[in-house]
DNA sequence: AGTCTTACTATTTTT
DNA sequence: TAGTAAGACT
């Protein structure tokens, strides 16, 4: 604990808060809503408020839940914290990611949903492989349904906190089979000892719900509670808050921004912001409406435009930098134009004495990247696209994982499956659905069933050395887990398996694979056991790289969410563009809204400088297309923009698009959920029980019931044809077959004769 | 088991 | 247009 503030004198880490940022700190009991709106100092105001409640003694480092959607914020947070306090903020224990906290959580009463402790996490590829082979088995088309709509789909209702048997008749896949897909999906889920990123929440609640004394533990735990982005939370997540707060005098406070909500695609309610005042009666909410940011054309450009939404708080953001550029709109012939157009602009405000990395060009969506890569490399403007192909999900090193997943547990399946035969290794589709068979049948892992395989005669002799040796070098390997590094270990791995050999000899991708390897290696050596560091991975889904290179940064809209730049480019304001037509034919008006905010986040990230274009042409998958400005452009206040363009191609009026107001009726939660929502999550709390009896510790299949068999008995099998039984040993048949002569087999692979 | 060919699809993606 | 994924073919 740092030294108690003088007596009289307000702590050193107050200087420089204004008003409202100060009360937001100070107002530290009860519920309370920092509405912060675009570069207001959200973070620091978290941050310090965090610092304040911990230095004040208010509570310790362990009693604090802090969550943020990201990682990148959560360490924020935690340095910041750090530094205002000093090594007393280490004790943070609970601050982090929803996902990260749940999943602590989790491990801490898993036998509680059907888990052991030691569950794995699924990322989005093995979930969708997961629900394939649920589809398959139920004998779903999966080219009309696909894995990946599914996967979507139950995201969907996971972040609405729906457990198969919650599920809404009203929710459909695959004619009517929604549940049942559901529900299979969920049992495979509890038979890997596994669960997906929905889950870490939803397990979350079903354990809150049905065991008051674990909730009570949590709740007496988190005297002080900040939430970070809460204009992002889904049902689940707030339904976690909810039954975390314990009640509507909790110390709870939420900061966020409805105008900066973009991520309703992915779950998020806008209206659990909107709606702050009535879950907590009483609650102070305090608006952080003074930028630091931007200049006042900006922000009166960016404020004219998210005038036009319906759904918001309301705020108003103010300046005391005056003047500067206005906001430039020019218009082009066709995105080539365009990029050229910035490409010059770039190189002019190089002269001007900026850098590189104080530029950004913020795009809709990726296919718009590729015409500024193009010029970039013509012109040798450097630059760095961030976001991108995911590091974690290139499937070299996914397969390295699966690789040390396997090695860490026989049991993990789909890690199995994944690298069994890669590289090849000369154990086809046929000899792996043998195995997964009879694994499914007996009720063990893949692993196991491969062991047993390996003693009798049903896999042939060239199948059973390659994966003799298989198994070997796994348990080989396994056994090296305690005596050599985790890189040194992983690099064994993948030149012992082969591994690197089969990228070696790939000239056109495996250089850039093994480049990756490499860097992978690297990355292991923070890591100390092999069980932390797949945890780390599958948490935290980033690599830090060195980033620090001096170039115009290239990313999406919402990669840029909380950055800042000096100088802001906003190409593609066109209609269908941006906003994007499919935004507005799946979500109507509710999606118009949100590309609306994701324009005004935008603009809001430039410091002095926002250039907004738009093309009259553009090739869209190699189909040339004309387009109309944005309707967005037309929004702009006219006394804080400046239009130009050289081509004629924009006479400062773009053709109307006059909006009908949004008569869209709000069927937020799919029924029950909307009023109010506290009495809603008790009442959720009272049925979970039932769910909750059935998910009984079974953690496989139960094993079939042995045949009860004879010898001398006539037995059929698939491969060897008819025989007669010689001897029998526990499930172990050795059978004279007719034509194959005596042969060792599993008894589920022969059925009774006749 | 590996290679070639064809068909399909294509926003945003904090964990 | 391009990149992938599944199927057919050898």
């Amino acid at each position: 604990m740092p030294p108690a503030p003088p007596s009289g004198g307000a702590p050193a880490y107050l200087n420089g808060l204004n008003l409202e940022q100060s009360d937001a700190v100070l107002s530290t009991d009860g519920p309370v809503l920092v509405l912060a709106g675009a570069g207001t100092g959200k973070t620091r105001v978290l941050t310090t408020r965090l610092a304040h409640i911990l230095a004040t003694g208010r509570a310790r480092p362990w009693e604090v839940l802090a969550v943020t959607f990201t990682n990148k914020a959560a360490r924020e947070m935690r340095e910041r914290a750090t530094h205002i306090i000093g090594p007393g903020a280490e004790g943070l224990r609970w601050l982090g990611t929803f996902h990260a906290i749940a999943a602590n959580i989790l491990r801490r009463h898993a036998e509680l949903v059907g888990l052991r402790s030691t569950y794995t996490i699924l990322d989005t590829d093995d979930q969708e492989r997961l629900l394939k082979q649920v589809l398959e088995a139920a004998n779903v088309d999966t080219k009309r349904f696909t894995p990946r709509s599914l996967a979507t789909l139950v995201d969907h209702w996971k972040n609405r906190g729906w457990t198969p048997q919650k599920l809404p008749a009203s929710e459909d896949f695959a004619n009517g089979r929604a549940r049942d897909l559901f529900s299979a999906y969920q049992e495979r889920l509890k038979a890997l000892n596994a669960c997906d990123f929905g889950d870490l929440l939803l397990h979350n609640l079903t354990i809150f719900t049905g065991h008051d004394d674990v909730l009570g533990e949590y709740q007496r735990r988190f005297r002080y509670m900040l939430v970070d982005e809460y204009q992002d939370t889904n049902v689940a997540q707030y339904l976690w808050l909810r039954l975390l707060a314990g009640g509507t005098s909790a110390n709870i406070c939420c900061v966020g921004d409805d105008d900066q909500s973009i991520y309703g695609w992915r779950g998020a309610e806008v209206d659990n912001i909107l709606r702050f005042e009535r879950d907590f009666p009483g609650a102070r909410v305090i608006r952080l409406e003074r930028n630091y940011r931007s200049t006042s054309h900006i922000l009166g450009a960016a404020s004219g435009l998210i005038a036009a939404n319906r759904a918001r708080l309301g705020k108003t953001l103010w300046t005391e930098a005056e003047g500067g550029e206005k906001v430039q709109v020019r218009g082009v012939w066709d995105g080539e134009a365009e990029a050229r157009l910035i490409a010059e602009e770039i190189e002019q405000a190089r002269r001007a004495g900026l850098r590189y990395a104080d530029m950004a060009v913020l795009v809709r969506a990726s296919f718009q990247m590729r015409a500024f890569e193009e010029r970039f490399v013509l012109t040798a403007v450097p630059y760095a696209v961030v976001g991108g192909p995911r590091f974690f999900e290139r499937a070299e090193i996914r397969d390295a994982h699966a690789y040390l997943r396997l090695i860490q547990s026989d049991d993990d399946d789909l890690a199995f499956e994944r690298i069994v035969n890669v590289p090849k290794r000369g154990v086809g589709d046929t000899s792996v659905q043998r195995i997964l068979s009879l694994a499914r049948h007996q009720g063990v892992s893949a692993m196991a069933a491969v062991r047993e395989l390996l003693t009798s005669d049903e896999l042939q002799a060239r199948t059973r050395t390659a994966l003799s040796a298989f198994v070997r070098d796994i348990d080989r390997w396994r056994a090296g887990l305690d005596s050599s590094s985790l890189s040194a270990l992983t690099e064994t791995v993948l030149e012992e398996s082969g591994y690197t050999d089969m990228q070696r000899a790939d000239k056109a991708t495996g250089p850039a694979r093994l480049d990756n390897l490499k860097e992978l290696v690297q990355s292991m050596q923070a890591f100390d056991s092999l069980q932390s560091y797949l945890e780390h991975v599958s948490l935290v889904m980033e690599l830090d790289r060195g980033a620090g290179e001096d170039a115009v940064q290239v990313m999406t809209l919402h990669a840029a969410k909380g950055l800042e730049f000096p100088l802001v480019f906003l190409p593609g304001w066109e209609e269908g563009v941006f906003p994007s037509q499919r935004s507005i034919d799946e979500k109507g008006e509710k999606g118009l809204e949100e590309e609306r905010r994701l324009a005004y986040v935008g603009v809001t990230r430039a410091r002095r400088f926002a250039r907004i274009s738009f093309a009259a042409n553009r090739q869209v998958y190699g189909r040339w297309t004309s387009q109309l400005p944005s309707r967005f452009v037309d929004e702009l206040p006219p006394a804080h923009i400046e239009t130009r363009s050289d081509t004629g191609y924009y006479d400062g009026a773009a053709p109307g698009f006059a909006m009908p107001a949004s008569r869209w009726e709000d069927s937020r939660f799919g029924g029950g959920y909307s009023s109010p929502g506290w009495q809603r999550a008790q009442r959720f709390s009272r049925q979970q029980p039932a769910i909750e009896a059935r998910a009984t510790a079974v953690s496989r299949p139960a094993p079939q019931a042995s045949q009860p068999w004879a010898i001398g008995e006539r037995v059929f099998h698939q491969k060897f044809g008819y025989g007669a039984i010689v001897s029998i040993d526990a499930n172990k048949l050795i059978v004279a077959f007719d034509k194959a002569g005596e042969k060792k087999v599993i008894d589920t692979f022969v059925e009774k004769a006749g």
